[in-house]
DNA sequence: CTGTCTGCAAACCATTTGCAATCGT
DNA sequence: ACGATTGCAAATGGTTTGCAGACAG
């Protein structure tokens, strides 16, 4: 999507484009290097020099809501254990925020998780995250 | 894996055998709920008043170095973003820290992303994460 | 004009660190 | 006895919050 048609997308929606919110979605467009946070400030503050974390932070928050952006895992820090060591994937519901187990089995064949494109990386793990409703929080609805 | 085993293994790999370390290998045991830190801190407290958190993390620590637990990245509080939200990949280099886009294309098929498991459940996104070591840095070695 | 957004500073809070006392081997 | 481990307290650092002033619409 332009930069034109985002700024036309979070106008209709009520938000103001502000010259900040502009520069990082700049930033942004076609970044292919997953920054976080901090790299989006570090590029942005050559342009705004006040600009603060803060605003980078709800900038990022509001693109994310609107589909703009998407956050990753990437996180080493994280905060749940699984005592479970084989290899399946996790369905975390986002109402009640409990995790289930997804075995690999029972997917319609992840084949030997091993895409071409990794073909001479060394892939020492993998994990498969679906994020969702769970059917107990949907029922409730 | 038995508790005794477990044990075991820690053992013949020169780790001691404290009372803290099997009440949460044995908190752990069976245990289907994805527990974060807190969880187990709190179960274990009630064996050990004055156990610290900072000793449960410790152990979980030793546990997720030997193989024993796995952490799972359910942290809604993820550190990368990415412009790019349609559906695939991610590799995440342990050395460098890079973080490689993985076209599901690419990969031997992960289907329609919906496994039988999770017919009832809405699934909202789908997240696939492989960790190692990148070409570049095992290059280097 | 009006209400949203920014930028600053302070608050938060999960995790980490330093270190003396303790305990497993 | 020796060195690893614990538990406490303080430090850290990324993220969030509160709020007054700025600014988009």
């Amino acid at each position: 999507m332009e930069i034109e048609e985002t700024i036309a997308l979070l106008k209709s929606r009520g938000y103001r484009i502000t010259p900040q919110r502009v520069a990082i979605l700049r930033i942004l467009k076609d970044n292919t290097n997953h920054p976080g946070v901090e790299d989006v400030f570090r590029s942005v503050i050559k342009i705004y020099p006040n600009i603060s974390m803060a605003t980078v932070y709800n900038v990022m928050e509001v693109l994310e809501r609107e589909g703009i952006i998407k956050e990753i895992a990437v996180s080493n820090v994280s905060r749940r254990y699984d005592p479970d060591v084989n290899p399946h994937g996790h369905f975390i519901c986002r109402v009640c925020e409990k995790v289930f187990d997804v075995s690999f089995s029972n997917m319609r064949s992840l084949g030997k998780y091993s895409p071409r494109e990794l073909d001479e990386f060394v892939i020492e793990s993998l994990e498969l995250i679906y994020r969702g409703v769970c059917k107990d929080c949907k029922d409730k609805t």
